[in-house]
DNA sequence: GGACGCACGTA
DNA sequence: CGTACGTGCGTCCA
């Protein structure tokens, strides 16, 4: 039987846009795609599973329709839809075309009047009709051989509402169903109801009365508060069953016999707009199913799944991997703090998958699971390993052979994203859902052995397919050597620094911590007693109201819900006043802030004595790493105070002293390098202090004589360079005004024009690609530089000047990273590596090996990337960090 | 209890 | 009105 099915354009395409996160689907140019995709998703879903013959789909063409003219308020509660959205339509169409589906529209009547005539017309020809629609009014036209397909929940899961259902759910025949939200009204098409009213009792009386007509005949019959308020709003829903009616007769420029689906496609064109819109892996779910071949089941979830049975682990793993192929791997456990524990693996290959629980092997079964988790030469694809690996390590249970990490490959492909979670990896680039089987059923298993068996093993799986498309993602995006040769095998290095840890002398942070509470608590009385009252210095809000309107201050700079009253606005504020308020509350910042700090770090300390922070690989979108659980990246230096807790991160027993590493000037010797400046180079050759040969080279005068103050305004200038420093900004840090600090910006670019030219390459060519590159190649897609709002084109911009000077300096230090490991790995070395602070490396020294580590950071560090200005690495040894500190 | 803004530490 | 992060507190709202 034919079988034609009508699709609400703007219904479904609307429910996606708001079913998808927009940052998870934009093109490298900044195209929004998400209501694309989720319309293309559906479109994809329904036409292989419903196989349809014919096929059309309904767009509404403006607001203007006969409804509003017989009320003008129809639907005057929608507020005009996003740009973002409307953008989007046509593009839809685009695809259309390209898989030659119809679409109609017509002036003055909404896609629900077309599709109910198409279905009308379909019917009495004998066809059988599916109409895909958000909107209840088209329930008016279920039948037993019409349905609607009902979006539940995104556009993913799509509800069969057939006469049964429909009486099912809203106590009517299908027909009746316009009567009923006559009754309760629409909200979303601002039709109000009855007050009082809901759908139980509006099918209640259609089931005394048998119809509408007959309940507003009898009107005066019906008892209760409820029959009151029908009589009071008789004429509403008079007026929302005029309009709720869909017309079934509308004049068509085609009828359903034209509407035949056929895939001989125009394959050219289904390629270039899927090309424009990026959607490989849509292309490829769209050619599965009616490629060349026949069209076949997405059997993606539908693996050979098994618990595997006690003593049958190694003969499992043998079969699956002894070709040598790639296996996906989900670790089920938790992990942290440099250790963890693994309650069960799931194991898949293309074929099959296996869910294996840690506490019910044989002996036998560990050993083999032992040898194939080490064995380099069986490769394995995990999500975000490191985490995994700390577990498995913690049981016994080293692995080698990580082929693939789909977490690192998503980050290099898109480094931008917030997170990379799997299942949204999954939906993006497998276009398949990763349900949670215990919010599925809504309640968990009594069987905890197999609790998450399917899951996991459904994520095994999701994991390997993806390894494959994102593969094939980061060598188009030209990060294949990255991956191989940095981010991949730098995974195993954080794992081994997080589980090493740093020694902590607690002794001196308790110290620290009584001593910054004492110090702290007399600022607090000091600064109480200026002003006479006490107030929670804590509160931003509190403050204001203190130094505004009680003192009468001048207003500072203004934030969002206020004035700043930040560090460098209460200074300013101190030298206009000379409120001693001011000192004690400054004081009185800096110390709870050390004390919060070191009370941050006391309880992080773990049972070993060490702090194990966290390292993120996937978080910086420059390529740089960052650090929590605690964050060790952001520890004082800068104060006296400050540097006390760096005093407490010391030497661990059995080892003999802490080596730091660090760069100097790492981000303008990348600067020389790739600008070819001849004078930056030349200033770096020097070998003299660098600042003053800079200014020297600006203000045309001998090094002698550089005072602090030119050295002082060039070396802001020198680091405020990568970050798209304004005059203003300039000035503002030097104290001097905008035309001064323009001037000296001039002076500067003149001097240095190779700097300035490269600068300016930086942003034209990023403009022109889309990305900027770091010297390993690493991208950062900055669409923003095309907006039209100036500020976010700005930000962008100096985006596109810092990206690929903090991004190659990231790329050096972790390349630095593995260089060290090995180096100390192949000279048989104690030593370890502890921390990374961006350009900075904290070693802790076995005894004896102190000179033959330093020499090796030193090298290797100074190796890490070959610049036309060498790699000045400055290193300092010492009990603590602060001592080993420079 | 969660989301947000402010403030501030590092490179 | 300079880039990249993480954390802790106060405040507001559900």
């Amino acid at each position: 039987m034919d079988r034609l099915l009508l699709i609400d354009g703007h219904s479904v395409a609307y429910r996606a846009f708001f079913a998808l996160p927009v940052d998870n689907f934009s093109t490298t140019t900044g195209q929004h795609t998400n209501a694309v995709f989720g319309f293309t998703s559906m479109l994809i879903n329904v036409l292989r599973d419903e196989k349809p013959t014919h096929v059309a789909v309904a767009f509404d063409v403006s607001r203007q329709t006969f409804r509003l003219e017989q009320y003008p308020d129809y639907k005057g509660n929608r507020s005009k839809s996003p740009q973002e959205f409307t953008g989007q339509i046509p593009l839809i169409k685009q695809i259309l075309d390209a898989l030659h589906i119809m679409t109609f529209e017509k002036d003055g009547f909404e896609a629900d009047d077309i599709i109910g005539t198409l279905a009308t017309r379909a019917e009495s020809a004998g066809m059988e009709v599916l109409i895909c629609t958000g909107d209840r009014d088209a329930l008016q036209l279920v039948t037993e051989t019409t349905t609607v397909l009902y979006p539940r929940k995104g556009v993913s899961d799509l509800a069969r509402m057939t006469p049964t259902a429909v009486q099912e759910k809203y106590g009517v025949a299908p027909v009746n169903y316009p009567d009923i939200a006559a009754m309760v009204g629409e909200t979303s098409d601002n039709l109000p109801g009855v007050p009082g009213v809901g759908p139980k009792t509006a099918a209640k009386w259609l089931g005394q009365f048998g119809s509408l007509d007959e309940i507003i005949a009898k009107v005066d019959q019906i008892p209760g508060k409820a029959g009151e308020s029908m009589r009071a709003h008789l004429d509403d829903v008079i007026r929302n069953r005029s309009i709720n009616a869909l017309i079934r007769d509308l004049d068509l420029p085609a009828g359903p016999a034209e509407l035949a689906f056929d895939t001989v496609w125009d394959r050219e064109a289904i390629h270039t707009v899927f090309d424009a819109l990026e959607f490989n892996a849509l292309r490829v779910r769209l050619f599965e199913a009616f490629g060349d071949t026949p069209p076949q089941a997405d059997e993606g979830f539908d693996l050979e799944g098994a618990v595997l049975e006690p003593g049958a682990v190694g003969v499992w793993l043998e079969e699956q991997s002894s070709a040598g192929g790639r296996l996906g791997l989900h670790v089920q456990g938790s992990w942290g703090r440099g250790t963890g524990d693994v309650v069960a693996l799931a194991v898949a290959s293309d074929e099959a998958a296996a869910w294996i629980v840690t506490d019910d092997i044989t002996p036998e079964d560990d050993t083999a699971i032992a040898a194939w988790l080490a064995d380099a030469a069986r490769p394995k694809v995990l999500h975000d390993a490191k985490g995994p690996m700390l577990a498995l390590s913690s049981r016994g249970w080293p692995i080698a052979g990580i082929a693939a990490d789909t977490a690192l490959s998503a980050y290099v492909v898109k480094p931008d994203q917030r997170s990379y979670d799997l299942a949204d990896l999954s939906v993006r680039y497998l276009k398949r859902e990763l349900r949670d089987e215990a919010e599925d059923s809504g309640q968990l298993t009594l069987d905890t052995d197999n609790l998450g068996a399917e899951s996991g093993m459904l994520r095994a799986r999701a994991t390997l397919d993806l390894a494959a498309v994102l593969d094939d993602e980061v060598e188009q995006a030209s990060g294949t050597r990255l991956i191989h040769d940095v981010e991949l095998p730098l995974v195993a290095t954080l794992a081994r620094m997080e589980r090493t840890g740093i020694a902590i002398d607690d002794d001196h942070l308790i110290e620290l911590e009584s001593e910054f509470a004492a110090r702290a608590g007399n600022a607090a009385s000091e600064a109480f007693a200026a002003i006479g009252k006490e107030i929670n210095l804590g509160s931003p809000k509190q403050l204001q109201v203190v130094l505004f309107d009680e003192l009468g201050m001048p207003k500072t700079k203004k934030t969002k819900t206020g004035w700043t009253t930040d560090a460098e606005a209460l200074q300013q504020l101190h030298v206009k006043t000379g409120h001693p308020f001011l000192q004690h509350l400054l004081d009185h910042r800096d110390v709870t802030r050390l004390r919060q700090t070191v009370e941050g770090l006391r309880k992080s300390i773990s049972d070993d004595g060490r702090i194990h922070t966290t390292y993120a690989q996937t978080i910086a979108a420059t390529g740089r790493l960052s650090s929590n659980d605690p964050n060790l990246q952001n520890i004082p230096i800068r104060t006296a105070s400050g540097r006390r807790i760096r005093e407490a991160f010391c030497v661990g027993e059995g080892f003999e002293t802490l080596v730091t590493a660090d760069y100097s000037q790492i981000e303008m010797r990348i600067m020389a390098h790739l600008s070819e400046d001849a004078d930056l180079i030349a200033a770096f050759n020097s070998g003299e202090d660098f600042h003053t040969v800079m200014a020297a080279k600006v203000f045309s005068r001998d090094p002698s004589e550089i005072d602090g103050e030119l050295r002082a305004r060039i070396k802001a200038m020198n680091y405020g360079l990568a970050y798209g420093l304004s005059s203003y900004g300039l000035s503002q840090q030097l104290g001097i005004t905008t035309g001064e600090a323009q001037g000296l910006m001039d002076d500067y670019f003149q001097r240095f024009g190779g700097v300035r030219d490269y600068l300016r390459s930086l942003v034209d060519e990023a403009r022109q690609t889309g990305f900027t590159e770091t010297i390993m190649g690493r991208r950062r897609y900055l669409p923003d530089l095309q907006s039209d709002n100036r500020q976010r084109r700005e930000m962008a911009e100096r985006m596109a000047l810092n990206a690929p000077i903090q991004g190659s300096a990231a790329d050096i230090i972790k390349v630095a990273m593995l260089g060290v490991e090995r180096a100390l790995d192949e000279a048989g070395l104690a030593s370890r590596m502890l921390l990374q602070v961006h350009d900075e490396l904290v070693l802790e020294v076995a005894a004896g090996e102190k000179e033959q580590v330093e020499q090796l950071v030193r090298d290797q560090m100074a190796s890490a990337a070959d610049l036309s200005v060498p790699l000045d690495v400055s290193v300092g040894v010492g009990r603590t960090w602060h001592e080993a500190g420079h």
